[in-house]
DNA sequence: TACACCTTTCAGGAACCTATGAAATTCTAG
DNA sequence: CTAGAATTTCATAGGTTCCTGAAAGGTGTA
């Protein structure tokens, strides 16, 4: 009988060290670090509350390693700190909800990394349109990068609509998607 | 007469040179190299067919360099190989439809990113449930790992549809994210 | 206040990724 | 077939990011 437990317990790690692992590849898709990915990873698929050391023990890092990740995990939001009655250290767990934990990377990037794209492709725009529309009708090579601009900008405007729709409209998102997978 | 058109030019490249570092800052957004993106992104915003000479000049960067970064963005797909009767060099064009060249890039990465995460993912599922069932009843510890690796398939596989609809329906993904998007 | 226990910070070093430039290869014209 | 031009490859250098472990910083208890 306890092997039989230990036998389980064994094979459960297994998994979760996959799991973990998987989160890892994923983590340039979410555009975050791969330990940072990694210290999640666990903190989500175990579902409990750990402490440093745990984690420390768990991914075999070091203390100041996880120190720093935590805080950029609690910084974006992905990761809760907590406190048990009688003890001291501070324990960490993992938002929960899937659809919260895409949104917050998601609308935090685009924040961090598109919202300034955006901005300065439109100036780009303007100072092209300006310079070209003050010079004799714009010579056709700036006319033809004006245009690419635009259709750039024309693009990215969309997304940003459709982003918008994800992050701001309260979940609005989560059917809005849904209905449109699942009507294929 | 001379000199305006000098002050034209010069604040064409001024701009030009900014929108290359806007393409090489989109790069990690794209999941593609810096310099690979330098590099479409002055194919892209000039609309002609260029030499490797040329990107050598204008992005002041090595012969090798040019030569990985040119054959890996003409593997995606995004950059075509062009001949000029009379001249031995080899000459390099963008696509110029950004959806086109946005389905491109993120079918590949769907491809080679995504799909074997999902793969892996349902492989911890199928373990999780096996040996969860196998154990009297399942500790409540694994059903509640076995409650987030579902969640999380759940969602991906509602993105996987989704991303289908994008890549797979020959551009009614255009239309469907332009309704949706107006529709706010 | 001093001690014990955690946590955070940070300089140094390891690992990783990318660019260079010269050598090797391929290609074309004569 | 050869010469010369164009391209590709690849070992090495250079740069960047990331991790470690030790020292410093906080906080609650005696």
């Amino acid at each position: 009988m306890k092997t039989r437990k230990a036998e389980a317990a064994r094979r459960l790690q297994e998994v979760e060290d996959r799991f973990v692992d998987l989160w890892d590849t994923m983590s340039s898709l979410w555009g975050i670090s791969p330990t940072m990915a990694r210290i999640h990873g666990v903190l989500y698929i175990t579902g409990a509350a750990l402490s440093m050391d745990d984690i420390m023990a768990r991914l075999a890092i070091s203390r100041g390693n996880v120190s720093m990740n935590l805080s950029k995990l609690v910084e974006w939001g992905l990761v809760r700190r907590v406190h048990k009655r009688g003890d001291r250290r501070d324990y960490y767990e993992s938002l929960s909800d899937v659809w919260e934990m895409f949104t917050l990377v998601a609308s935090q990037r685009k924040r961090r990394e598109i919202d300034p794209i955006l901005s300065t492709l439109r100036r780009c725009r303007d100072e092209l349109s300006a310079d070209g529309l003050g010079d004799e009708k714009a010579e056709p090579s700036t006319q033809q990068r004006i245009r690419r601009v635009n259709d750039l900008l024309e693009f990215l405007t969309l997304m940003e609509n459709l982003a918008h729709r994800f992050f701001e409209g309260d979940h609005g998102l989560k059917t809005a998607v849904g209905l449109l997978a699942e009507k294929s």
